[in-house]
DNA sequence: GTGGTCTAGACCACG
DNA sequence: GTGGTCTAGACCACC
């Protein structure tokens, strides 16, 4: 968590359980750690931290059962995996083929680049 | 200009200078608009217009001449595009291709992408 | 702080900053007290002192913890100290030789004044 | 001239003015450039340049024949010397001081640079 | 005309 | 509670 960054840090949460629902670290149906957990173990207020879970449940990532915690949603990791393609091709490609142009950097450039850093 | 972004309004403004000068319609050591014009046109307060004025200042891209105006800064152009690629190779790329990997895009699908947009 | 002086305000409540970090009141890593509290503290505008702090931040000075507050960064009393030195070593001193040539001030008229001052 | 420094630019233009007398390259009673011809000469608008005459007329430096010109004042130089005098040891001195405690430079230390520096 | 500082106060996001 | 943005408007210095 860098609470410096202009990121909100509930924000910097959702990531990071989205990071772990699509890697599969944390399976569909599987039970995820308590917001009391995840409060002591990124050292914020239990309240950011239950914002972070809200957002997602909201979002129809994560369930909560009352008195039990919260579990990943059936078909969360397809739902993330939908966003997250759709952000990509909305928004993060046309800004990278902006950038690109102005920046003089061809096709073949980051083809380059990409080969270089996936060595 | 976005008035409902969460980049404010200021930063936006800062934005259309950057590019101004990086498509060299605003060329080096040319007079740019005055605060008020520049508040007037996009419709703000022109406290949030000098703000980016300010900011564009400390960072060496424009300077200030008493009781005249804003000019373009003598290698504006130069560091404006330094600052830009820099951020592209160290903040933009790696996102780029950590998305890129979790997507399951390959380096040919982006290429696939890039010629049907650029069409 | 002196509001008739053409010396801006909040550039005098930076210098108050700057003097608790080179006095060592303020240690690297400590919270420095909040916008608000500043604001009443010396009678002005919160909006006023915030551009104290939002400055120095930029200079590496303060960093901000958001919700929470500003926290002295660390390596600022480093920081502090070179450039006050910088700014004597390249503007003051020149200046000062400068006068003492046209006044007709030697180093051993400098000396004797300072023996007195220091008594 | 710097145009771009927080230095009134009709200030600077009176620095100038005290100095050209402060070194009698300017003696009493000589009659100093036309307003017009400081104007041409610094590249600014003629109401700058009569603004650095006028600020001098009334501290007595200059003196106006009109028609003709301004004149360097009978005792200019001994005013001008009185002024600075006191300028550099009510204000700079004291600066100075507190500056050198600041920064653990000891008297020591400054007459080195002096030396340094006069070479 | 230019920019610069400051105030008062509203509204918002974050923790 | 924290800071951040923005507006409206005043007043000032400089060119």
């Amino acid at each position: 968590m860098d609470f410096s960054s202009n990121i909100p840090i509930y924000k910097q949460i959702e990531d990071y359980f989205l990071q772990q629902i699509l890697l599969e670290e944390w399976a569909e149906g599987e039970r995820v750690p308590s917001v009391r957990e995840i409060a002591v173990q990124v050292e914020v207020n239990p309240n950011t931290a239950l914002r972070a879970f809200q957002e997602l449940q909201t979002q129809g990532i994560l369930k909560n059962e009352r008195g039990v915690g919260y579990f990943v949603n059936e078909g969360a990791l397809k739902e993330v995996k939908a966003i997250k393609r759709k952000v990509f091709m909305e928004q993060k490609l046309p800004a990278l083929f902006r950038d690109m142009e102005q920046l003089d950097i061809t096709m073949d450039d980051l083809v380059a680049m990409f080969k270089k850093t996936s060595i």
